[in-house]
This record gives structure tokens, sequence and C-alpha cells, in this order.
DNA sequence: CTGGATGAG
DNA sequence: CATTCTCATCCAG
């Protein structure tokens, strides 16, 4: 007890350098997105702005010396240049997350997003059979390395983090060619420290680290707010008491700290200040809850509120149908004005709401759910707000929680479709009003003129996740294909009965969907929800039997990881035959 | 369980 | 400092 350093040494607590774990981070991420949709924007310099923020930027623009979460007015002084885009709806961006983490799950079940351009993969499994199966040990590091390999641990990781960064070269290959998304790459044995070397060779680069660079990187670390759970407030407290370098938090007292922190956080810093870090990679599931905020300058009448909230709830609807899920309660949030400046302050009420809102039962008239919850939003705004005395807001914000998973069996079938069916009817409704949006030049740039016609790929989000439902040989097919053959092009064009699997379509103007949706919401909303009501109608057009295939789901897991080792294997082998000795 | 504080991108 | 628009976790009531 006498002794501190005993617990962190001695234990080993994730310092043991068992796992293999990979932090991949897309570069400028929203701007990225972007110039997917819209290829002319590469070569200028480009921001995404959302109100008067600039949150991030390309490249391009980063020479100039614009840099993220700049004021745009600041942003345009240092480049009058500069091309803004718009980028408070984040539709486009979680769409393409989640392409990117379901690219991912191919190679480990545990991936885990942060924010949405971030992921961790702990890929401990796929490197432990990729060694098994190649007998022949050369091994070269995919990447950068960061720090010096002179003293090599005996443990084993060097060999296990050598395939680690050759499984993160081919992850950031899948992610340019199948999603034409170019990342960053850490490798390392738990996730701080994957995270943390990730960020030292940007963009569009990959760097391991092996044990005894790890000293290193940490005292390289500006000052504490650099880890991971350290943000401004923890970061005042660790000021107060001196503490502001990597060093000196390595350094201190843990008692003091403990007094200063509480006991669990106090000792969760002292391990990660010395990189030590035994968070396990936890799979990213459904959401707990879904929501939509909009700030601005000031609202200060009832029936501003109110439509604000009612614009809210309809894009916040097409989101649920999306999910799947029936959600339990509704929170309303606000932020106040608030001159005396500290800091932003936020306020939230909830409640639960009943179910049957939701059911898709014929005969539930949409509108009449969606007044419902637009009068329980109010309400809920009446709990925050006394409306007899003046007020000032800057933000609105609604939300679902409590959700519940579905019904056994048929049930879960038809949320299936309903789900499918509210995004066609919006593809439908596009269809007719919009003409002709953009032509489409989303992925790899290659193939422009994809046919137009098939469904959104929702349909994936529920294959690899918590829900049983749908076949994994997709899965399965998909890494086949995307790994052993060049052009994923030409195969998915190939196979008629692909069209749930993951092509790229964001160029559709999927945005513009939503927007339109919001705005022409009276007419429309009636037309989505009667899509909705005739469940049966449109069980022909989905082509159930693609979906609903009674596949003995056995060992999948196991067999694509067979297949991904395999094929890695097969890869490295193939790649590395003129380097070989 | 609710709502606020804090932290992540 | 937050600023944006989210989402998660922790904790006191």
């Amino acid at each position: 007890m006498e002794d501190d350093f005993d617990q962190t040494l001695d234990s080993n607590y994730g310092s043991s350098h068992d796992k293999v774990i990979v932090h991949l981070d897309a570069d400028c991420f929203y701007a990225q997105v972007e110039m997917l949709k819209n290829p002319e924007l590469r070569t200028l310099p480009l921001g995404v702005q959302q109100k008067n923020l600039l949150v991030t930027c390309n490249y391009v623009a980063r020479q100039f010396g614009v840099k993220k979460c700049m004021l745009v007015s600041d942003a345009k002084r240092l480049c009058p240049s500069l091309i803004l885009v718009k980028g408070e709806d984040l539709y486009d961006y979680r769409q393409m997350s989640t392409k990117m983490t379901l690219l991912l799950q191919k190679f480990s079940p545990l991936v885990e997003k942060l924010g949405l351009d971030e992921n961790f993969v702990d890929v401990t499994q796929l490197v432990a059979e990729t060694l098994k199966s190649d007998f022949a040990g050369s091994r070269n590091v995919e990447g950068h390395i960061y720090g010096d390999i002179t003293s090599r641990c005996d443990c084993g990781c060097y060999e296990r983090l050598c395939v680690g960064s050759q499984i993160a070269s081919e992850m950031r290959k899948q992610l340019k060619e199948e999603l034409g998304v170019t990342c960053c790459a850490g490798v390392a044995y738990n996730k701080l420290l994957a995270k943390l070397v990730c960020s030292t060779h940007k963009p569009n680069q990959q760097t391991t680290l092996f044990p005894a660079g790890v000293s290193d990187l940490m005292l390289n670390l500006n000052n504490v707010r650099s880890l991971p759970g350290i943000g401004h407030r923890t970061s005042e407290i660790l000021q107060s008491l001196g503490i502001s370098s990597i060093e000196q938090l390595q350094n201190i007292n843990l008692e003091l700290l403990e007094h200063a922190l509480g006991r669990t956080l106090a000792e969760r810093l002292k391990k990660l200040s010395v990189g030590a870090d035994d968070m396990v990679v936890k799979p990213t599931g459904k959401p707990q809850s879904i929501g939509l905020e909009d700030g601005f300058r000031k609202i200060s009448l009832e029936s501003e509120v109110k439509d604000k909230c009612e614009v809210l709830l309809q894009r916040l609807m097409i989101l649920l149908a999306e999910d799947g899920r029936i959600p339990g309660a509704i929170r309303v949030t606000v932020r106040k004005y608030d001159n005396s400046s500290r800091y932003s302050h936020r306020e939230s009420r909830q409640c639960n709401i009943p179910s049957s809102l939701f059911l898709p039962k014929v005969g539930t008239l949409s509108s009449n759910a969606h007044n419902k919850l637009l009068t329980s939003i109010m309400k809920l705004f009446h709990k925050i707000i006394d409306i007899s005395k003046p007020f000032h807001l800057t933000l609105l914000g609604v939300a679902f929680t409590k959700f519940q998973e579905r019904n056994t069996g048929k049930g879960s079938i038809t949320s299936f479709l309903v789900k499918d069916i509210s995004v066609q009817s919006v593809m439908n409704f596009q269809n007719i009003s919009l003409h002709g949006v953009e032509a489409m030049e989303c992925s790899s740039s290659k193939n422009a003129g994809k046919q137009s016609g098939s469904t959104l790929n929702y349909a994936d989000k529920s294959g690899s996740e918590s829900e049983p439902e749908p076949s994994p040989k997709k899965t399965r097919a998909d890494f086949w294909r995307g790994s052993r053959k060049r052009s994923l092009t030409e195969s998915d064009k190939d196979s008629p009965n692909k069209h749930r699997s993951s092509e790229l379509r964001l160029s559709t103007g999927e945005p513009i969907n939503e927007v339109d949706f919001s705005k022409l919401s009276d007419g429309i909303q009636e037309e989505l929800m009667e899509s909705c009501m005739s469940l049966p109608s449109l069980t022909d057009k989905l082509g159930i039997s693609d979906n609903s295939t009674p596949n003995t789901s056995m060992s999948i897991e196991d067999n694509f990881q067979t297949n991904a080792s395999q094929k890695l294997w097969k890869r490295l082998g193939s790649n590395q035959g003129p380097q070989d000795q």
C-alpha cells in the first residue's frame, strides 16, 4: 500500500502487449464527404461551416492557415477564395460513417466508433490467425514506425504489431477503394496508444508503435489536455495542482491526485500518463438516443418555438424510421441566453410516450401521432420555460430515447420493411418532385454512372449489429469481392441481386431529400405515411426472399475471420515475394 | 429514472 | 473559454 508504484508496474494493468488495436481516423472527414459529393471542390480550398463556425476544412485550405474551429470570418480573411459548404445537417456524414464502420467490421466484430470519423478495431484475433497460417516469418511494417525499435520486446508483440500494420494498410486501402475515403491509422497494443500514435503522421498515413517507443510518445505530448478523458474542466483542476505536462502527471503523488479528482479518475489518469490503458474495444451498437438540435441567435416567441420543434420533429421521424426501433421517451433541450457568460448551460425535460404512436398499425394516422408528439414537446418546453415572462433561447433540441427492442419473429420482419419503405418513399418522392439532381460521382471516381433506381443500403446496417436478421453471407461475399478483386465496380454491376450491398450513393442528394421533405412536409408526410401503411403491396417490390433467407447463421464470425486471414495472408504472400529472403 | 456536468469528434 | 451538432458516461438527487 505504501508502495504506490507496485500496482502500476506489477499487475500489468493495461500495459501487457497481448492485443493489437488499430485506430482509424478519417482525414478532415466532413470536408472529404463534401468533396466526394462534389469532386470539383477537390482542388479548391474548402471549408465546412456550421452556423458561424468552420468545423473543418480540406488540406488545400490549410495551406492558407485555415484551421478547425475557426470563425468563418477569420477563415475568409486568411483565405478569401475559401469555398464554404453548410454542414449543419449531419445526414451524409452519418451515412458515410456507417459505411466505414461496416467495412471495418469485416476484419473484426470488435469495432468501436468514436464520433463519426474515428474507429477502434481490435484485430488481435485476425492477427493470431494470420500468424498461425503464415509460417514463413519475414515481417515488415507497413507505414511509419514511431520511435526506436532497437530493443525488441520478447513477448511476441513485435510480430503481432507488424501484422497489425499490414491489416491497417489493407483497411485503409479498402476504405479508399470502396468508399473513396482517406484515413490515418495508428497501430499499438492498446486503445490509448493506437489513438495517440495515429495522429503523428497526417494526413493519409499510418504509424505503428512498439513498446520501445511508448515513453517517447507520451513525453512528447504537449500537455495533459492531450490525454483522452482530460477535458477543459479536469485540465483546470490539474492546473490548480500545478500539473500541466505529462511528466508532471506521471510524477505526482497518487493520493494527492485522488483528493482532487476522486479515486477512479485519478488512477485512470495515472496509468494513461505512462501509456497504460486496459479499456477494451466495445462494439458500437445502435445509439441510445437519436436527437436533433438547432442553434440560433434568438427565439423569444412560443410560436417560433413550436415551428422550430415541428421542423426538428419531422426530420427526426425520418431518422427514427431508418433506425427501425420504437422510442419510449422524448426529450426537449433548450439553451437560454446567458449574458453573464460563464459557460453554455442547457436544460432538458423528458417524458414517456406511448409506443402505440409508432406501431405500424393500419389505420393509425401519422398526422395524429405527429400532433401528439408535438403537443408533448410543447408541454416539456413549458416545464422549462415560463412563457408568462420574457425568454431568450439560443438552442432547441428534440431527442428520442428509451428504445424498445421489437418483437421477435414476424414483428421484426415487419419493422424491417417499415424501415425500408420509409426510405424508399422518400426516394420516390425525390424522383417525382426534384428532377435531375446532380450527376453522381461519389465514390471511387471511376464508376460515375451507377444506376440510380435501387434502394439505399440501410439494410446493411442491421446486418452486422445486434439483430440476427439478414444474411451474413453478404458480408462475407463483400469481403471476398472487395479483397480478391481489384475492381469492385465490375462485380457490383454484374450481380443483379446485389442491390442491398454497399454501394456508395452519397451524391444522390440525400440531404436534399431531407430538407425538401421537411419543407414540404404537409403534403409529403401523408404520402410517406400512406406508403408505410400499405405493407402488403410492398413485399413484392422489395424481394423479400433476398433478406429473409433462412440462413443458418452458425459461426459466421469464424467464417469471415478465417477468410479474412486467408485473404490477408494471400495478399501479403504475393506482395512480399521480392522482399523475402 | 431524471437531469446536469463533462468529454469525445 | 465556447463557438457547432451531436452522442456517451458518470453522478447526485
